[in-house]
DNA sequence: GATGAATGAGAATTCATTCAT
DNA sequence: CATGAATGAATTCTCATTCAT
């Protein structure tokens, strides 16, 4: 009936798109689940057809905004580049996420807080641990195939850098989220100047 | 009644305190005013003699925290040392602080999170905002100095590298909180040297 | 679909004792239609096709536990016996309804409390008046028959009695519902003895 | 402030019978909290603070009910009067409190049928159990005592006729709700009537 | 000042019922 | 006929806040 949901498996995509959408706007404690489901175009009951829970859409929604990070992480791994190259394209990556991601930051902010006081709790810490390990394990790869190669330092210390660079971004996210007169670009390139200066090997 | 509160206005702090312990035990949602009350040994209705509101008192225990480390980076800052040797020392500082302030870790992300859908949405963003520029500050005239000094290169973009750093211990904060297995201090290490090596002047 | 299903009126029916078997598990409020559909093996939907609302279903299965009683009466009433056997064999009926129907006892607690506060209060109240009467008045005609022939002392209350004896049954029928440890059989053979003894004619 | 409502230990007494009034008027279910505080002048949330849930509010519903049968039973067990006399005490204390209950019914109904598909099964179950047993003990306790005295017949099967005795009783009590031609008083007579005949010995 | 009893706004969730297929 | 996705009415309970004592 309503033109824009067409097939049954993209309902469930179109409330997740719909849930970070109200989310982002009002925050999760500020929604109600009537809001979603007015947004999604849908009956409020129907929101409980696909997800169990609001704090379940929560999970959803984080899931979605990580999962699409991760892809475009992979994409640029996946070129046929050099190492220095990979680092800048990642790193230009990382900027481009953090600046179009800020309207989505309310929503892992929310995501994080709720892993407290909450009966889900130990499933939001293993979420949000899974994901930091995936973005850890694919920069201390990315770093150990350099060193590898030649191209890094090989007394670089990969695993505590690859946590340094994921601590940078996440806080710019939240820095950005606040002042938005921050310039992520130019602050990502100041800390890339700083990696690819501490990597790159000397001899290079 | 309680022997520890003895003077007046210490009444307030000891709330702070209360309100910080419980907030951080149990997230900022989850708790309920009483359980600050009677944590803090006194009746319900004596919040409201000292706060307005819950979310008031989540805004002082931020301010609380955040002055805690803003006034230890001022111990640092005033220390009669080396600009190289007070760099480390505030790498050490931030290190100690991320590790202290775990347990303390999710009031943050609540009160980060709070800032939406909220009346007080403007004046969370304010508090944020104002305690992120006073460490960029802090940062920025630090590297100035040095620059002055001739001890740091003087084409480093300074802003843009305190803002970097400030995210860094930031997002350091977040992901240790989640994943307690993470050595801030190996990391800070691993992050140190990249800063200093970036930093400093070649031939100084 | 399912076998057992074949013929079209016995789906009804089939629903019904469906009904019968949830309702009696589970409560007649904690039963969900859908849970109805699925022990009788079809769809949620479907039940509309026999029933216009989940109300109707369990005047459907009071209805048919009742029938069922009734019927038993009838045969008993419909042997070639003396007064004096008959009585026994009813005795004997209620003390056997009343033990296998304990499971059944919960539906019928139901069907009573749905008397109130429900826009069908007056057929409720129509139903369980027309099922009383309908025993009051066989054991009434048992008696004034009895009375009639000289079995029966002629001076008693039938109409009295025959209230009592429903009342009995009932009330033990509760009873035992709460407390498995009563024995319904013995409990009739008292209330028989008692009967039988206050019924019969002294010198018949 | 509210001129009824005077001490504190009477607010719950006085919620209680709020409660009872609204449930019996309109059912379990169909009663809201909400009507029960507008009944007792209070606010919808000052019943949480009295009882945690509705349903506590259901049993002590009940079990104020079955106190005041208790107390009015125990009171003509402690008159000084025959065995025999008690005896017809006792049936006309059951033919009227029947008689003043039937507005209060359907509330046992409701707690009867509440029993089912609730986590508070259990309890209810031995509510109702234990006041079983207390009545059919007093009953039984009663018998056997003028069995000893030698004004009861000493064959007679005590427990299995008090187990009877409060059945008709508790089945009286419902069929005179759903049919109010019903005569209670005629019918404890012709009730009365078998039972002294049958407990009175013979030579008395 | 301190207190806690009283309050009612507010929201998630359930589920009987409908109806397009 | 059969179905189950969609719906929204309806209600309990929580808890921040107030205010009389």
């Amino acid at each position: 009936m309503v033109s824009t949901i067409i097939d049954r498996g993209s309902k469930r995509q179109h409330l997740v798109e719909a849930a970070a959408a109200v989310f982002a706007e009002q925050g999760f404690t500020s929604t109600r689940v009537a809001d979603i489901a007015e947004r999604a175009g849908i009956g409020k009951g129907t929101v409980y057809e696909y997800f169990t829970s609001k704090e379940e859409l929560l999970f959803a929604v984080f899931e979605w905004i990580d999962s699409r990070v991760s892809t475009r992480v992979e994409a640029v791994l996946a070129e046929e580049i050099s190492g220095h190259e990979k680092l800048l394209r990642l790193l230009q990556l990382g900027a481009d996420v953090v600046t179009e991601q800020v309207e989505m930051q309310p929503v892992i902010l929310d995501f994080w807080a709720a892993s407290r006081g909450n009966l889900l709790e130990d499933r939001h810490r293993e979420v949000c641990t899974s994901s930091y390990r995936f973005f850890r394990k694919v920069i201390t790869d990315f770093i150990h195939d350099g060193q590898r190669r030649g191209d890094f330092r090989p007394e670089v210390d990969a695993e505590a850098l690859a946590a340094t660079v994921v601590s940078t971004f996440d806080g710019l996210g939240v820095q950005l989220f606040f002042d938005r007169s921050l310039d992520p670009h130019r602050i990502t390139e100041a800390f890339g100047r700083l990696l690819i200066e501490g990597l790159t090997a000397e001899t290079s």
